[in-house]
DNA sequence: CTGAAAGCGCTAACAA
DNA sequence: TTGTTAGCGCTTTCAG
């Protein structure tokens, strides 16, 4: 490719051409244009090495730089200082709404610090998971925030033990010492289930996701001590955790519960997709919501106010909990030896209209 | 960060340490395992100049490679090459639903070739896009999947003009001989219209995009002609542009024609938000869909099928779109000299309860 | 405080 | 066919 840049002469309104096909200029340039040795330009134009040069000069070169718009080459730093400025960021899957606001919040957070992110993902397949992985290892990833965190997850071990910075973010591992931006899932479900029990809900249904996940136990978790706190009906069938994270697996999972006759008249589900999966069962077997059944999601993932019925749900801010995340990690670039740490992030329950006082309870059969 | 890599040993099963905290190794390790000079393990290495070195030498060097777990380092080889193996992704932002399905696809194209894709999110906001591609840029990329395009796009001119190589995906620009990839706006919309003639509707409000984007005209200029090849009313209070592709502007636009008493029984929006702003309108003014009108969107982003009412649209293989631009890009990257073409994808309309029979006339008070 | 020199890992002339 | 040499653009010793 033709060696090109942008001036952005035009953005400011200047008369320069605003596309220069010549060679970009380089430390070099800068150096020479300025009277100094290319060294003593590094020097100037590093934040970190510029006391280290006389204030006087250091203007000068600056003032060359931004006269000849230099800017430095990021490959060629990199090759040097075996770093890249540049971050990987490990989702399941793009796709999944939960994800964008999160990447969105990595980006914004990344911005202005001159850091990029590389976003691979997994398809929640671990081969595929460590081919990424070691692809972004690779191209000299300076570090992860990792989304796909299982509570026993080999690769991270591995990886921490290999000196891998890195952040988890809405999930953590067990017996990692790695910081984590996380929802309060306990927290959220006791939101969820303190609502329904206004309403009047005594039996209430958790679709809880899969339980290798620190979401889906922590929310499991959240559940039982929800019920007890309020004094609810404890039944075990009343728990029936969804193999994945998708509307399928939570469609299945309701299957299951209503096919053993477990009756109920709300249903809390670990997270928005499999509340979704829900409606697709409701639509199957002529159960109204709100009006036979109450359901909960968790997440907050958009346009949910736009179903049928709006669905009420336990709102995490996703953007801010990728833009913590990408934050923990350059501190954490910054300075590796300070101790990992966990920031719970507490959702907010965002009532809607798939919740409504209890009726008469669905799959009575027993 | 400590230097380290993945063996992937786990994964094939062997015992060997899965993380490797030695330095990792070079082309020099690999040369002098060899027994040869670096220049040659490079060639040895390199697919494209393998033909140059002796077939026994090549597989002795190829076995040092393997045996060391030796990976070639992009970053040295960019600084040489001024390549980077890296294209930049350039979208409006990636928590429009629409985008994540057409990014995913440029990443699997991507995936088998060793690229990777760096996103940027504009905003839609000329300065911003400017700062954002000048960053891409300087970090080599080698080409860029742009789908921001306007029909007039100074910057892109610029950027093509300065040898940037390029594809437009879903939205072309003016005189701008760059490859596209883009659905088939007019089709999709005349397959919407005929759909609700057959409905019996016969004055159709055409709530447009920003006349900015190609899609925005194209599929315009689609209502226009279907309108007239169905001869139904044509009536230029029934088109209304909308400022942006949001919600927002969707609603404000169906707020104008209600306002201005325009009559009607359907809508076709130019994309799916727009449709959506619809359902915010209908809500507030009490107008029933698809009893009082009926609505159909563009694209087919997820989770329409859930909505109250699930809406009609006319589904754009978002996917493909995305696969079919970074192959192109990489055609482009590998062929610069050949011809700039124009793939479209045709769309499928996907009926949905927004559309039904034609009532009452909704905003007659004309 | 600044210059000289070396080298990050790789590839591309040029020689041999 | 292979080795030698040089250098991509930058940083970082080490002298001065």
């Amino acid at each position: 490719m033709r060696s090109h840049r942008l001036t952005g002469a035009r953005s400011c309104g200047q008369i320069a051409p605003t596309i220069n096909a010549v060679r970009t200029p380089t430390l070099k340039d800068v150096a020479k244009a300025a009277g100094v040795h290319p060294a003593t330009a590094s020097r100037a134009l590093n934040p970190d090495t510029r006391k280290l040069v006389n204030a006087e000069t250091a203007r000068r070169v600056q003032k060359a730089a931004s006269a000849l718009h230099y800017t430095p080459n990021p490959i060629a730093r990199g090759l040097k200082t075996a770093k890249s400025s540049t971050i990987g960021v490990v989702i399941p899957d793009l796709t999944n709404p939960l994800f964008p606001p999160i990447v969105r919040g990595i980006e914004d957070a990344l911005g202005p610090t001159g850091y990029s992110a590389l976003i691979v993902n997994t398809d929640s397949d671990q081969a595929r998971e460590r081919a990424q992985v070691e692809s972004l290892l690779l191209r000299q990833v300076e570090g992860l925030v990792v989304a796909t965190a299982l509570l026993e997850h080999p690769l991270l071990s591995e990886l921490h033990q290999g000196g891998t910075r890195m952040v988890l973010v809405n999930r953590r591992s067990d017996n990692l010492d790695v910081s984590s931006v996380l929802p309060d899932d306990a927290g959220g479900i006791d939101q969820a289930i303190r609502h329904l029990a206004q309403l009047g809900h005594r039996r209430i249904l958790h679709l809880a996701g899969p339980l290798s996940t620190s979401t889906g136990t922590t929310r499991a978790l959240g559940y039982h001590g929800a019920i007890r706190s309020q004094g609810l009906e404890a039944d075990p069938a009343l728990v029936v955790p969804c193999a994945q994270w998708s509307e399928a697996a939570g469609a299945a999972g309701l299957r299951t519960a209503l096919d053993a006759g477990t009756s109920f008249t709300a249903i809390v589900a670990a997270n928005d997709l499999i509340a979704l999966g829900c409606y697709d069962v409701f639509a199957e077997r002529g159960i109204d919501c709100p009006d036979d059944v109450s359901v909960v999601g968790f997440n907050g993932i958009p346009f949910l106010d736009k179903l049928r019925p709006p669905l009420t749900t336990a709102t995490v801010p996703l953007h801010r909990l990728g833009s913590e995340a990408a934050g923990m990690l350059l501190e954490t670039i910054a300075e590796p030896d300070r101790p990992a740490r966990s920031v719970l992030l507490a959702p907010v329950l965002e009532v809607r209209g798939s919740t409504a006082k209890a009726r008469r309870a669905v799959g009575s059969r027993r």
